[in-house]
DNA sequence: CATGAATGAGCGTTCATTCAT
DNA sequence: GATGAATGAACGCTCATTCAT
């Protein structure tokens, strides 16, 4: 039934690809419809218009991003866990042209492209809430009121980290950014989750919600 | 005397406007101009292309956030630079124009110009070495190999927390962010870097240089 | 089938009644298609440059220059020569737009259009050789060594005649010219190669190579 | 009185050497202030016009090129003229800016500027009467009809020789040019004036006029 | 359904010309 | 008189979009 190489999924893989070799400004519509091997007709007969393409080209870059994001169950162990985090940061560090992509799409979600921040925003509280119950997994503490903010101050600080070596800035390898990584890991999550607990255990709070 | 209004200056406070408001690729000459009230030859007259009017409002922008990170200089106590540190990020997310162009900066740079990344890199170097600095003037510590990389973890945090806001992702306030933010510097600084200078001496390690 | 008017055709007629008309500064491409009754984009379908328009041209109007020469060739006697001769500078002096054409487009080359200069050194190359042949086969004398220089100061006498018309000089007519020229190939011609062989002769040369 | 080195007359040299230097196309108004060490300003209070400048340096070099034909007055023997005009050749193939000035003028001439046209008329019209001055004195022979299309044949034939080497034809040096030279002043002119005369003599007619 | 020739608004840039100082 | 900052029309060129075939 479904085509696995029919012209709208061939168009948005030339599309990823023309993107991820000479970036979003020179992805015009003449070199992703030659890319996929059609004709502009073609392209314009599956997407309304050239916003249409990238949009469904982010749409598969997000979905790719949260599948990514669900193999990170509540897994058992930290080992296990710092394993797949380390290995998903290896990569994700080696996706220079996927990594583009997205922030593309967070260029155009900043610039008021509601859809795409709704999508960005889903994206974002689905990665937090997983990466939320991992700390609840595997360091087995109760949840603090600020376990959700740290959640997504881990995700800020992939995200900046990718951000640096997008721009070249070249500062820390890859090497060490995993060798941070694993400190945060196995030891400052479980200090900070700890002595937040016992902090708002003193204050006679429990959890907010 | 000095103008303070001189058509340069309008033009580059026309073009930092337009930017924000509408991204970098939206940011014709046609707009610049016209935000600035003058015409395309008057921006001829001070700027050789397009591509330096882009400079400008950089170099300007970097400059106005190494001014707020001057104001960080290794001062004594970690309550005082807590202080700094929380009314810094305070003002950074109240500027959403001023990140919003950083960001748009950033993506232009990523997608291929060169000297905007080169100038985003040097930026980079210099902010890291400062947040470096400042671990070792507050925290006491020795060096370690990692102080650097921690360095530039604590600055992809700021960053990625910044584009979440911009993203409009909502899940975590500015309040909470900041909390986490006063947990990372009375908590987790001292206890990391002491982690690592302790496991440091038990390698044998001494500084690498 | 083949369409005697498509677009490409009718961008170079258009783009040789603009130069004509206006000269090469003034023939700009919104002339060009608007002559053509076409759209830039068409142009540039077809051309990758506004000068591929001009060497198109240019190419077309040498070739047309080049029909003209190769229906001289060395035929047998002086009289059919100087017939052919003869209408053919009648011709030349009539086409006024050929004319202005092609020294615009040699003023252009002047200017410094490379390919433009290269194309005209070519076709010199080809007319020159050509003259020459003829002075052979009419004449029946052997190689001179200025028999080269003779042929390209007869090209250069044609070329000065009709830039003398197109300034408007006016003082000799079209019948003048061609009583000079009836004078010069029945009598100026024959008479100098015959001149130069016996010098040669006598000064114990023979022919060059 | 009249100032050597005023203000005027620096920007009509100023004018000149940017024309010969970089083309008359690179020649904008800015170009030839600073050659000129003054400003637009100034340009525009005594120019109405860059067309004025431009033709300001036309009367001038037309000029010059008169001077150098009034040196050519009817001397008495042919190897003085032929000196004269050998000299005259060889400077004028030495000036490629000039002679590609003179091209330019033309060129404008020829797109219907009234007064550059009637400039050139004048010119050619006392070059060739000139020349026809020189044909009487130095041959000694009678006026015949055909005297001033000989002449103006001899100044087609300079203008196109000079065109061919602008043009960078390079097939004949201009050795062999001056060679060809001497053989049409030595030779072919004394005997198409002989022979002419006789033909007319024969055919009962005198001169025309 | 598919094609690619055709369109034209819009881009960055140039430069002759003006005019307040 | 002299200056050069400012103007804006016009340039060559790009490319998303349309539509006859």
């Amino acid at each position: 039934m479904a085509e696995v190489s029919d012209i709208q999924t061939r168009i948005q893989e030339a599309a990823r690809i023309i993107i991820a070799r000479y970036g979003v400004n020179n992805a015009t519509i003449q070199a992703i419809v030659e890319e996929a091997g059609t004709s502009k007709g073609a392209l314009y007969h599956y997407y309304r218009s050239k916003n249409e393409v990238l949009y469904d080209v982010m749409d598969a870059s997000l979905k790719e991003s949260t599948r990514v994001a669900q193999k990170m169950h509540a897994g058992a162990r930290p080992d296990e866990v710092l394993h797949y985090i380390t290995s998903g940061l290896d990569e994700r560090f080696d996706k220079v042209d996927e990594n583009r992509l997205q922030f593309y799409l967070a260029h155009e979600a900043m610039l008021g492209n509601k859809e795409l921040k709704s999508k960005f925003a889903r994206k974002y509280d689905e990665w937090i809430g997983r990466v939320e119950e991992m700390l609840l997994g595997i360091y087995g503490v109760p949840e603090t009121s600020l376990n959700r903010a740290i959640a997504a101050a881990a995700i800020a600080t992939v995200d900046g980290m990718v951000m640096q070596d997008l721009l070249g800035v070249g500062i820390i390898s890859k090497e060490e950014a995993l060798k941070v990584w694993e400190i945060i890991l196995y030891k400052v999550l479980p200090f900070i989750l700890e002595d937040i607990h016992k902090q708002e255990l003193m204050d006679g709070k429990t959890k907010d919600r």
